[in-house]
DNA sequence: GTACAATGATACAATTAGTACAATCAGGAT
DNA sequence: ATCCTGATTGTACTAATTGTATCATTGTAC
């Protein structure tokens, strides 16, 4: 019915558990509005299938994000995005959710062979940019 | 999976010490194409087993390998050779290579509710916490 | 014989997989 | 309706497989 597809995409040579990316992208997937409140996540067993991994692996991914209250699982009828989450999703959670996106960046741009310095500074550059881009839409709004 | 056999040929006799004859060997096949960025190298059990070694002194070459970002070791599943930029790409390339890694990165934080400021902090904490990790692993290896 | 590097032994921690179980629901038989 | 039965769901606990940390032993150079 409301099952979704749920297109994750692991890598399995990143250092990040596989729970954790499970966790990170569903995540993300509510923040930007591929999955909405009321959703039915594919069982355990389903999407362990389709990402070629053990039902438990999924299953602790789920845990993590129940008791986060981001889903409900309930043991024999499925597993559901909460209705009314994350606006009150605590500060912690809210910080920690940042800092595992950033550790993913990190790590994947050090695997990648570049160094700290160069990192920063595209940082810096990349958020320089999108900042002067958007005092140019107000300029323009004017 | 993409498990190679990995056939090292130790020499007991060479005085160099068996865990840089690991090194150099796995870097030599690496350097000739018979290892490849992705691969997954034996466990340090199967390897120091087959080479009737002692799997510490395996480790200790992974480790070593790991130190040098040739190789990701990751507790709990296994090693990895990374995966760099070919060294024959040009500065040009490598660097969008790693601002579309950053814009990737930063659009996500944005899409999910963080403002520049948090972004950067995170980003700093980050890499300073990861350097004072390397450091610190440095002096142990001392 | 002392010092130091190399190797080995042992115990540990993190991640993932295996197995058995419990809750829920759908369908039919009575 | 009520009860069974089987399928499907998540849960709990355990085992297996991985790398890590620490200290002991060995062997060689001085």
């Amino acid at each position: 019915m409301t099952e979704k597809k749920l297109t994750l995409r692991l890598d399995f040579h990143s250092g990040l558990p596989i729970y954790t990316q499970i966790v990170n992208q569903i995540q993300s997937q509510l923040a930007n509005g591929r999955l909405k409140p009321g959703d039915q996540l594919p069982t355990v067993r389903a999407l362990a299938q389709e990402l070629r991994v053990n039902f438990n692996t999924v299953a602790r991914a789920y845990r993590i994000l129940d008791e986060a209250r981001i889903i409900s699982t309930q043991q024999g009828r499925g597993t559901y995005i909460t209705e009314i989450p994350p606006p009150n999703i605590s500060e912690k959670l809210r910080n920690e959710s940042l800092e595992a996106l950033t550790q993913r960046f990190i790590n994947e741009a050090f695997r990648l062979g570049f160094f700290e310095k160069e990192i920063s500074q595209m940082v810096r550059d990349s958020l320089k940019v999108r900042k002067e881009a958007q005092n140019k839409q107000k300029e323009n709004a004017k």
